[in-house]
This record gives C-alpha cells, structure tokens and sequence, in this order.
RNA sequence: GCGCCUGUAGCUCAGCGGGAUAGAGCGGCGGAUUCCUAAUCCGCAGGUCGGGGGUUCGAGUCCCUCCAGGCGCACCA
C-alpha cells in the first residue's frame, strides 16, 4: 500500500529535480523515523548539496517550493539539514487502508510460472531434533509467503531412504542389537526415540571395532538393490520413521505436496539418464590415473566460483560404481526442472491431500492420471543448512555443465546457519560445554523437537490453567484449553524459528525459546485476542463493531494522533515487507513487521481506550486503526503459520 | 592455505541501494489494574557499534588491514 506511494514521491521529485535544477537525478524515498516528520522523506538534498553548491536545505526549500502535494498527499515540509517530506491524507489513505487487502498477489508474478520448495528432508532413521525444526519452518514459512504472493508454490520433502544413516540403524537393530525384522515391526512407539539411541550406539559399536563397517557397506547395498532382509528392514525403519517425522511437522501445522524417495530415484534409474546427458555434454570424465582413478569426476577447475580447492574435481560415480550424493542430487534437481525427461510414479498418501512417490506398478496403486503433475518447475529453492553450501553449488554447476544456464540460475540454495544448544541449556541437559554446543544425531546430542514441543504444550496448558483460575490443570481436560495450548505452543516455536536472521547461529536456549512474554508467537497471539476482545465486548453494548469506509472518510484530521497513525503507517508496509522477504529469502522480516504490530498496538490500547471514549470521533478512529492492525496482523500470522486464538 | 558467515547494552539480537537522537526483547530497579484480560503497558539504569586506517558534508552500514569465533573445502550426506 505504501509502496504506490512512495513511488508516486519519486516520480514527483524526480520531476522537479529536472525542471528545476535540470538534473536527471533517482532519488531515494524513505520512512521517516517519526510520524511528526511526515510519511515519506527523501534526503536527495543531502546528496545533491556537493554537484549543486548549495545548502542542502536551500535545495530542499527549492523543491518543497515547487512541488504540489501529490494526490493522497496533504503538504510537503523541509526536516533536518534538509530532508524532503511528505505528509499523508491521514483520513483519505486510513479510508483505503480499511478495504485493502493486506498481503495480496503481486502483479509481477506470473502464476504459471511453478516454484518449487523443498525442505525438511530429514534422514528417516531417528527422531527430528530443534536443527529440523528450524529448516521445517523456514521453508514452510517460504511457502507460504510464495502462495500468498499469488505464486505456483509445490512443496517436497526429500526422503533420504537409502542412505548411509537408515543403513547404520538398521546395522544397529539387526547386527547391534540382534533383532528380526519382525521385531522392530512390534517395537512399541515413539520407534524414533528408540532409534535415536539405537544410531548412536551404533556409533560407538563401530568405533570399537572398525572391521563392523563392513556390516555398514554390506547393508548400504542391500538398501540400493531394494531386496533381502536388509533392504525389508530399512523400508521398515524408514517407513516408521517418515510417519513419525510427518506427525511431528503436523503438530506445527508444517505440510507437504510431495515426499519424494531416494529409493524411487534409484529404481527409476534417475541417475543413469542423467549420468547419459553428463557424458554426453562431456560435464563428466573417467578418471585414468591418481587420486580419483576408476572414478567419473566432474571437474570444477575452470570454474571461478571453485577457486582455491584442494582438489578441483568431485566424484560423481565412485570407483566401484556407486552414485555419490550429489549424483542423485544432480539427477534430482534436472527432475524437478523437467530436464531429465522422465517421471515418478505416485501413490497418494492416506487419504490426505499428501502424495508421495510410488514404486512402479505398486499393486494396486492409484492410476497416475489422478495424481496432479508434480515437478517441471521453473524456480527450485532447496532449503538446506549452511554447511552445505559447497554440495549446492556442485549441483548448479552440474546443471549449468548441461548447458541449462537459466535452470542454473534458478537452482536458489536456501541456506540459513545451524541450531547448536546454548551453554546453559547443554548443561541443563546433562552434556559438558563452556560454550555452545553443536547437536549431533551421531552422538545422541541434541534436543528432541516433540519433547521441546511437549514442554511447550505444558507450559501452555499451566499457563492456561493459572489464568481461568484452576487450581488442578493435569485433572482439567478441557477440549478448548486443550487446543489452546497447541496453539500457542506452535506459535512459540514458530515464531522463536522464524525471527532470527538466517546467517546467524541460533543458540538454542529453553528458557528463551519457551517464553512467552516480550517477542514471541504468544505476545502476537496476545494482541489479536485484545483486540477481538474489543469487538465482543462493543457487540455486548450494543454499539457498532466496525467502522465503514463511509465512516472513516468523513473523519478529521485531529482524530488521527501521531502514534494511531504510525500503527495504520506500519501495516501500510506488510506487501513490501513480504515481497522484500520472498526475494532475499530473509523471512525474519516477517517476523519482525509483525511483532513491531503487535507492540504498537499493543501500546496504543493502553494509551487509547475506545469503549470508554466518548468523543465518536476519536473512538471511531481508534477502532478503524484496531480492524486495520486486525487484518494485517491476521496475514502475517497466516504466513508466519501462528494459529490466533478468540481467547487466551 | 582457500572460501563463506559472525563480532552492536550484562544476555539474545534488530538496524531497509551510507542519512534525522544507535533500537527491541530478556535480565535489573521503580511504577500502572474500581475502567476493552497485567501473556500487557510506562519510566530509569546500561553502548569506545571487535581494533586501526581510508572514502564522504555525513560511516554501525562502503573499502583496506589486523584480531577473535563459527562453518565448509571426502570415493559421508
């Protein structure tokens, strides 16, 4: 809303800079820090003071002169040592801001125009941990912020079923701990609990003696060729563990389009048609002599962006004929483009609207016409943590090495900095440190996300407990306190995920990320049932819940004070702030747009009663300002994925 | 060694292609509830923006350099 403005104030003195000071001059249009000082501000004076000879605030006087106030726009004063500032129609652009739509479809977007999103992706042989949490909700929170920017938005979750991890479990199960397959059917849940500690037993088994990585290898096989009781044992672990990863991401609302499986990559031979184009286009080689002789290798030598590396070239096919990781990778990503001229099989999930890939001819299985067409896509962000940044740039390379320079281009790695455990909550939980403690699926450190998000829902449910005035909140099983903890568990923890700035190191503090006071998904939550509360109560006094436009357009100037307005102001910005986010792929910015909201609203209800207000005029304002917070609050929310309650 | 990231209040962090008085939350201290729920609000204390150079009318922001920390550079993923 405020863009359309802002852009207006830029052509506006664009134009004048010209007729007056014959300059051909892009100024820069700005917020101004306080609302006293007008809307928009340009500091073009200030940069044009040096070129002119001037005092900039002569040229500023200059252009304020021969500027009228734009539409929408009620005067234009000179701040400072010289800014250029534009004033609002408060009562015009409050009368808009009531029927604008919050967060809508970009016109620049072509809505054909497919993006794929995957994210979470986590190795189905343990339990998901605080680290997973994170990546869930970062591209969850993506793809929420692409499909409400009106883009084609599918969303995948990669399941590594065949890898080295799954392999070690199972080692651990069978080998370790001397299991039947029948066994680990019947183990009681949570199964990813026990394989946590199974994974990293194996762990220690194998350090003990080395000679058992032989069982490791043996069984790494037996999951690529998909038979024997092995490869029935990893279909088993994953399978458990998949359910259990889904349900987990179910109970903060993360879902997914698609799961796509390594296995099925591998049946459908994936690798080999992308391995034919990589020879093909020469992008690969056949390794003769040295390091990596008997091995195909991409070479990355030539390339700027693999300057300084060791070695200057990556095993794709290894010396005894295995596919590494970033082979099926390369395979997977020329998929998702539409590139490798083949197709999954699907099978629907459940009955949910869930799909995932299907083994070819799975008996009975749906038809594939039903199914909708996955992949083919024209912008993939893969949502993976930091330190894999040197896999993603070999899979772009390997794509661009095919000649698809624009798909390489639109290969985005969504990169975003690990979750390690602060000292003090390491030392909570019983693991040495004196500084922050990087987790580890391997050694068993970290924090389980279903334990952080059970302790969550009890703090929640105590909480709630205390506030109705309960003295025995275990006895109390209320339905509606019930969800309520829930939901204020999930905006905790998605909120605590979603505002941290991607290239920082989250150090994972319980007592910090199980608050809920100051910034938080609950304080959010907090702000919307005040000012729902409002609307219940006018309706229970019989008065007006809601100011019309009508309405809001006869209002006078006086009833907009400084700080009403610079809450109408700031949900103003939300498109910007949500384009601005989709595009760098900082989607703290959302986080952050709506918890400055919240505060401001927050402040304004104490200072601006609006039942008790007996002036029409000011409660009218007061309570056209509450609907327009309610709305923008409500779309952030949505994107952010932070359930808002009626009560609290 | 090479590459990427980080260093701002006691702690956790914001600071939009340089711009108006460097902000918030937590913690500390002091206040606010006969009045739309105190998961809230208001006030106070707390800062050589890692150090040093440079560019500029103007630098937390850009450039150089140094220091400190994290991550990556496998026939693991």
């Amino acid at each position: 809303m405020l863009q359309r403005k802002r852009f207006l104030v830029a052509s506006v003195l664009r134009g004048a800079l010209s007729d007056v000071f014959g300059l051909d001059h892009e100024p820069t249009v700005e917020v101004p820090p306080q609302r006293r000082l007008g809307d928009l501000a340009s500091p073009c004076a200030l940069h044009l003071a040096r070129e002119l000879r001037q005092a900039p605030r002569a040229i500023a006087e200059r252009l304020a002169e021969a500027i009228d106030p734009p539409a929408g726009f009620d005067r234009i004063t000179v701040e400072g040592p010289g800014y250029v500032n534009f004033h609002l129609d408060r009562t015009g652009f409050a009368t808009a801001m009531l029927q604008a739509i919050p967060v809508a479809p970009s016109s620049s977007v072509d809505p054909l125009a497919k993006v794929i999103v995957e994210h979470t992706n986590i190795n189905p042989n343990k339990a998901a941990h605080i680290g997973h949490l994170r990546n869930a909700v970062l591209g969850d929170v993506l793809a929420r912020s692409l499909r409400s920017l009106g883009h084609a938005t599918e969303v995948q979750n990669y399941i590594d079923d065949t890898g080295v991890q799954v392999a070690d479990v199972v080692v651990g199960f069978l080998d370790l701990r001397d299991c039947s397959v029948a066994d680990i059917e019947a183990l009681p849940e949570p199964f990813d609990y026990t394989c946590w500690d199974v994974y990293s037993e194996v762990g220690h088994w194998y350090e003990a003696d080395p000679e058992r990585l032989e069982l490791r290898r043996r069984t790494l096989h037996a999951l690529e060729a998909g038979h024997g009781r092995r490869a029935e044992a990893g279909r088993l672990v994953a399978r458990r563990i998949v359910g259990r990863h889904l349900g987990t991401m179910r109970r903060i609302d993360v879902d997914y389009d698609l799961l796509t499986r390594e296995s099925e990559i591998l049946r459908l031979d994936f690798f080999v048609a992308a391995f034919e184009k990589l020879k093909e286009s020469g992008a690969v080689k056949f390794e003769d002599t040295g390091k990596n002789a008997g091995c195909w290798v991409m070479p990355l030598r030539g390339s700027e962006e693999f300057q300084g590396l060791e070695d200057p070239d990556k095993v794709i096919v290894r010396s005894d004929g295995t596919v590494t990781y970033v082979g099926k990778d390369i395979a997977y990503q020329l998929w998702k483009f539409g590139l490798l001229g083949r197709d999954f099989e699907y099978a629907r999930r459940g009955n949910g609207p869930l799909w995932e890939t299907a083994p070819i001819g799975a008996g009975g299985g749906p038809a594939r016409e039903q199914a909708p067409a996955f992949g083919a896509g024209t912008r993939v962000i893969n949502v993976i943590d930091a330190r894999q940044a040197y896999l993603q740039r070999i899979v772009r390379a390997g794509v661009a090495a095919l000649g698809h320079t624009r798909q390489a281009d639109a290969s985005v790695h969504f990169a975003y900095e690990m979750v390690a455990l602060s000292a003090r909550t390491a030392e909570q939980l019983g693991f040495s440190g004196d500084a922050r403690l990087e987790m580890s699926g391997r050694k068993g450190i970290g924090v389980k996300a279903d334990d952080l998000l059970d302790q969550l829902e009890a703090k929640s449910r105590a909480e709630i407990a205390v506030r109705r005035g309960d003295s025995d909140p275990a006895g109390a099983e209320d339905p509606d306190a019930e969800l309520l903890a829930r939901q204020i568990a999930t905006a905790a923890l998605r909120f605590f995920m979603a505002r941290a700035t991607t290239t920082r190191v989250i150090a994972f503090d319980i007592d910090e990320a199980t608050s809920f006071e100051g910034e938080s998904g609950p304080y959010l939550q907090y702000s919307i049932v005040r000012a729902r509360n409002i609307r219940r109560r006018l309706m229970e006094e019989g008065l007006p819940q809601e100011v019309g436009p009508g309405r809001a357009a006869e209002l006078p100037v006086e009833a907009w004070p400084d700080d009403l307005w610079d809450l109408v102001l700031l949900a103003s910005q939300c498109q910007d702030t949500v384009e601005r986010a989709a595009t760098t792929l900082e989607l703290s910015l959302i986080a952050r747009h709506a918890v400055e909201l919240a505060q401001k609203f927050h402040a304004i209800y104490h200072r601006h009663p609006i039942l008790h207000e007996r002036d029409a005029d000011f409660r009218d304002a007061r309570l056209a300002a509450t609907q327009i917070f309610v709305r923008s609050l409500e779309a952030l929310a949505g994107i952010l994925g932070v359930p808002l309650p009626e009560r609290m």
